[in-house]
DNA sequence: CGATGTGTTGACCGGGTTCAAACAATGTGG
DNA sequence: CCACATTGTTTGAACCCGGTCAACACATCG
């Protein structure tokens, strides 16, 4: 069985949850929130997002199916972040003093938050080491691979992806500025390493991944 | 009773753990060991390393006591980093398998594990945040200014901490180099934020970190 | 003592930001 | 349907922060 399906499976055989559907820009959970619950993606794509008291929004992490969202208000008791689907998804909702309680007789479905938040902090340290290594273009480029790998992990397509993120958003993510991450998609198209799907400019092909990864790896900084 | 102690305790309570005296530079863990254990720290200082394919070392967190280390080989079933004591040590290691088994009648123990993890993940964020917006200067600035909450949470000095990081892991930690952490130091003791203690330049006090604080703040980027 | 590791400082350079202008896509109301 | 506003994207030019290379100042230690 797949990774991603594991705590769906878990969640519907043990748990009591509500589902619930959502369209593109509806919220899942606001910063702020008293921390009870816990959101599974079901499917579609979450974004969410840490709001800094003088309004600079910064994108904090993206969410796919299988993915667990709200993981970091466990810690301090209340939500951290803002969460919306970028696409029409579907969230499974579940308490998660509930989840402690069940997962006293079901030690599997502790495991898998535990996965789950374990994989959160391997990513965010995956970007630390981007950020701290490679320039601008190869940001890019292994940003949209491990998309792309994301969803292939998921049966979803690969040959044309669909961003679901402005530039200004994917600088932000990525820790550039807008006009950059436009400048490094040019250049990454002249190259042959992305194509544009005609002239709507958020529907990236990626030829050859492999060459991407190479790509990658050869722009690591000492 | 402090947060920090919330672990020790119900650590020394509940669970059966190994008592490991370390001295600077000794090892706690090795990346790529599977897991089995995690790691509470008593007292002392323990940093942990990702060790990068081509030998490139980069700092990844930094823990006091009452910290956890290894969390982050839930996920994958081994260690992710290198764990070592920066000055003489003690940390408490339990098996993740009994954790998890007494846990189930202790649910407080599942929950301080959750909240550990919940703390590294906000940390990453902030990181995260201080990379995106702040100038080397101020990323600096706010590093000091987070060891020093750290150390005055736990009741430890901090009118003269001593650094036990070179200027290069500085720098790796913060994402810049040797030269301009040493540079940001200068600049920030002839503004008068931070002193050295006479010629000893990895022993730092910070007058008023008050103003430390509202010197991070006022260099925030649009 | 020289050797080695660490820290400071200067000069130069370059990648990425900033500012600005123009264009494309989409929506809105008359 | 078009005029117009709005939002997002691309590209150019100038600038600047931080990186790079290099020299030097200290410590500590064999």
């Amino acid at each position: 069985m797949r990774r991603w399906r594991e705590s769906l499976n878990l969640i519907e055989r043990h748990m009591p949850f509500l589902r619930r559907s959502l369209h593109a820009g509806d919220g899942v959970q606001t910063a702020g929130d008293t921390f009870d619950c816990l959101h599974l993606v079901y499917f579609g794509a979450i974004k969410t997002m840490v709001l800094a008291a003088d309004g600079y929004q910064q994108v904090a992490g993206l969410h796919l199916k299988g993915d667990w969202v709200g993981l970091d208000g466990i810690a301090t008791g209340y939500s951290a972040c803002d969460g919306y689907a970028m696409d029409t998804s579907e969230v499974w909702t579940v308490r998660y003093d509930e989840l402690l309680r069940i997962g006293e007789h079901v030690p599997e479905l502790v495991h898998v938050l535990h996965t789950a938040m374990g994989n959160q902090m391997a990513r965010d340290r995956e970007w630390r080491f981007a950020q701290a290594r490679l320039p601008a273009d190869a940001r890019l480029a292994d940003f949209l691979r491990s998309w792309a790998q994301a969803l292939a992990l998921r049966d979803m397509r690969t040959d044309d992806i669909t961003l679901r993120l402005t530039r200004a958003e994917i600088g932000n993510y990525l820790g550039m500025r807008l006009e950059t991450v436009s400048r490094s998609f040019s250049r990454l198209v002249e190259v042959g390493l992305l194509a544009f799907d005609d002239k709507r400019r958020r529907h990236v092909a990626i030829p050859d991944i492999n060459a991407l990864v190479a790509y990658v790896q050869s722009r690591i900084h000492p």
